[in-house]
DNA sequence: CGCCCGCATTGACGTGGCTCAACCCGAGGG
DNA sequence: CCCTCGGGTTGAGCCACGTCAATGCGGGCG
């Protein structure tokens, strides 16, 4: 099932007809990238939308002397850049990190496939403002956590971004990121993040092996994040 | 002049009916709040956005154990929490810092000023692009610089967001932040903020008196901050 | 089969920024 | 005119996290 659709019905109920147009986006060519490789540089002219259908990317930033921040990951599911064709470059390059599957979608073409679905329109407008959540998320994480909090809590973000659009297992996700990668994303150093998750496995609140995170007891994972889902916006509306 | 509409024209050309419409919205009935109160509190429910007509306010949110993070400032011209009123709660607080004067805008309202203002419209969308933006710059600043680069960038950016609206006077700009509010926004301890003010003041990079700063060689802070202003994106499309 | 190479792991040691506590200062109010 | 109070400033000591450098290790490839 489109991943996307899958996470929209988090939600809103949709109709049979919002997923057929759900179903077009996804059909349309695709696109494929290699892991580690950039998908837009910074600095480009912006051109379309993109929808994520397979693999895992990131939004990252750097300095003139070449350190490194990644500012957000983008799942299956995730759109990205919706509307940044408004802009005249982009300020933030997206990577492969994994190999990746996409489809880039203009603007008018997105326009017309949401004309006639105001729930779809909203569930976009919804991903816009969630995507936008978490980046204040991250900044609360950068700035207030601890590095132990701060790794627990994107663990707990990305085990639950990936269920809800039904890549965990149980108790277990998919988990390509390299340390470099995570200490990228974290604000620490490669060391340290190697440390800190040592430290989560010692107390027994992650195994983490084969490219694969299992969390025994997320609850209690949570409790040394912080983490609280609000953020997320997952439940469904009422209406 | 209308602080928006300021704003905005550093993006785009607004006719006169554009203005228009602005004027109508700041005509709106104003509401004021004092300094340090909340204007909107974590886990209401959003009902409008609002249009910040004088004065200082910050979105911040809070830990349980009583850690704050400001995640971002509001300055006259800002919008807040447009189309927020999707949502179901707010998941950040938002809080006066001077006193401050704004309108409450519905989303019908809104929808109906903007009907026939194309322009408008799409000044609106590139206001929500580059709140976010600068979100990713923020997470880069607390991920990657360090102490002295990381508040010489905030002295940057809120100088250069300030100028735009009409609210600087040369070098100088109010500064109406504590370093209690600085250091929440910065991550770090309000006494280590105290020392870093201290050295750009040694360093000649920074007067900060009576509540006003005066950057005297805006080049050389901004070369101390690793600044770089694209992600503000000020410069006019050529359209 | 053995070599490489990218990643993970670990230890020793250095340091940026924290904590805590004291002290200063100016503005406002009784 | 003094007292209070909310900032701002500063020093001493400490600790979380950084740096650097060495070591391990699995998997792909010649």
């Amino acid at each position: 099932m489109n991943p996307l659709a899958r996470k929209l019905e988090h939600f809103t109920r949709l109709t049979a007809a919002d997923k057929a147009v759900l179903d077009d986006l996804a059909a349309l060519p695709h696109r494929t990238y290699a892991p580690h490789t950039d998908i837009v540089r910074e600095g480009e002219p912006p051109r379309v939308m993109r929808l994520i259908l397979s693999g895992w990317a990131c939004h990252y930033k750097m300095l003139e002397d070449g350190r490194r921040q990644i500012v957000g990951f983008v799942l299956p599911g995730d759109l990205c850049d919706l509307n940044v064709p408004i802009l005249r470059a982009m300020d933030h390059a997206l990577a492969a990190i994994t190999a990746v599957s996409l489809v880039e979608v203009s603007t008018d073409t997105l326009g017309a496939m949401t004309l006639n679905h105001p729930r779809l329109l909203r569930g976009l407008w919804w991903e816009t403002l969630v995507r936008e959540e978490i980046l204040r998320e991250w900044t609360l994480n950068l700035g207030q956590r601890d590095s132990l909090e701060r790794t627990a809590h994107l663990l707990c973000e990305l085990f639950v971004r990936l269920e809800c659009v039904g890549l965990a297992d149980g108790p277990k996700c998919p988990w390509p990121l390299t340390q470099t990668e995570l200490a990228d994303t974290l604000g620490i150093s490669t060391a340290h993040t190697n440390r800190v998750l040592q430290e989560l496995r010692t107390r027994g609140l992650i195994i983490l092996r084969n490219r694969t995170l299992t969390i025994p007891d997320l609850k209690a994972l949570q409790r040394v994040a912080l983490f609280n889902p609000n953020y997320l916006h997952l439940e469904r509306e009422v209406a």
